[in-house]
DNA sequence: GATAGTATCCCCACATTTGGTGATTGATTA
DNA sequence: TAATCAATCACCAAATGTGGGGATACTATC
């Protein structure tokens, strides 16, 4: 089975290059170079690669804007971003965008077919000091990744929903209105919810609602 | 310049055999072999390693715990986990307390070898399927990365001051206590506030405050 | 069949917030 | 020097929220 191959670079001499190396590996079967991305659905639909090697910087619309575009479209194709960008912006763009790998330029080559392969085989190819960029943000926004367990207020589903409306802004008449039951009623939830909260203000609850990510 | 490592694994034979392996690498050299990390921080200040291998299920304590203190008391030692685990949550801690590679133990000799000098030059050795799992989570957290940039409101300092006292749920009076002002330059502040963020109510600004990082 | 919890509603009195309009001072800037 | 803006303070009237009661109906669950 051929591992199909699509490449994405606007400097002529890289995409002969690469395609004249990827051909000398065994079942590597480059099926598409193009030196723009404007039409890359477009270009993607019609030679259908298993994975494709985006450059960064090319006329148009960049390599990280087509990666969202094509994910966004064709999922399932594994996209190695190859650049010679190592900024933290374009890097984390990059993957955010959809990237299932991220090498760079300099070391071309034998790297190069590594890296294919490994995507190939459900790995995520990076150059040494991307992952290192990669692990430290990940340290850095730790607490979205591993959000301090929220203490459980044991809310009703009724006090969560009234809960939200506040957090959206909502008075106490338009809950009412909304959730079709009397004012008093929403009084009678917002004062439970203050207990449970332990909290007296409006404010207050909003803030720990949001904080704690309890909407 | 030799590479000092030390190595926390409960198994003896593994602890061996990799002490054996890494002595057969130019350059590098065991300082140290623990079978707990009970002691791990005294152990580390010991043996002064450069680089510490880790395993993850050991008597007393994780290695993912003895992460974080180790980071938290040596931050340079850079530590790569070592383990057959590959769950998300133990990868996704291990990486938080602070280790600079994750590697499966499946398929070691040559591998460990590599990923210990892609450590030593700056790089994050990580098994394929370890990498792949980090960047899916990064885009699954893309939110975090990549705040949209919230939109600038022009808030006045003092302003800033006097939203940061409402999301923190104290009220009218309270911040004029707090700030040393009349309860009516409150109000005019409040007011401005209301302007400039375009909402109608405490609970709004509360929450477009905290959603957008405006505090 | 008693108990506990949820969801619904009501009243009173008081506190707080809101929407107006308007004014003074000092600093910065055109 | 005139204009602008931040920061301060004031008053009025109306709307909204808060804290304390209490009540009914329905569901579970023991």
């Amino acid at each position: 089975m051929n591992l199909r191959i699509a490449i994405f670079d606007d400097n002529k001499n890289i995409r002969e290059s690469i395609s004249l190396l990827l051909r000398t590996v065994p079942n590597f079967q480059v099926v598409g170079t193009f030196s723009h991305v404007l039409d890359c659905v477009d270009d993607v639909k019609e030679c259908n690669p298993d994975i494709i090697l985006m450059d960064i910087e090319m006329p148009g619309m960049t390599g990280i804007e087509a990666v969202k575009v094509i994910k966004g479209q064709l999922p399932h194709v594994q996209i190695l971003m190859q650049t010679v960008f190592e900024d933290d912006d374009r890097v984390f763009d990059s993957i955010c965008a959809g990237a299932s790998g991220y090498i760079l330029k300099n070391h071309l080559n034998t790297k190069l077919i590594d890296a294919i392969k490994e995507l190939q085989f459900g790995g995520s190819p990076m150059s040494p000091s991307i992952a290192r960029k990669v692990l430290n943000k990940m340290q850095s926004v730790s607490s979205a990744i591993k959000p301090e367990e929220a203490p459980d207020y044991h809310l009703t589903p009724r006090e969560k929903e009234v809960l939200s409306c506040l957090v959206n802004g909502l008075s106490y008449k338009m809950i009412a209105a909304d959730l079709y039951i009397s004012y008093e009623t929403v009084r009678s939830h917002v004062k439970k919810i203050y207990e449970k909260l332990h909290v007296a203000s409006l404010t207050e609850v909003v803030a720990k609602a949001i904080n704690q990510r309890i909407v």
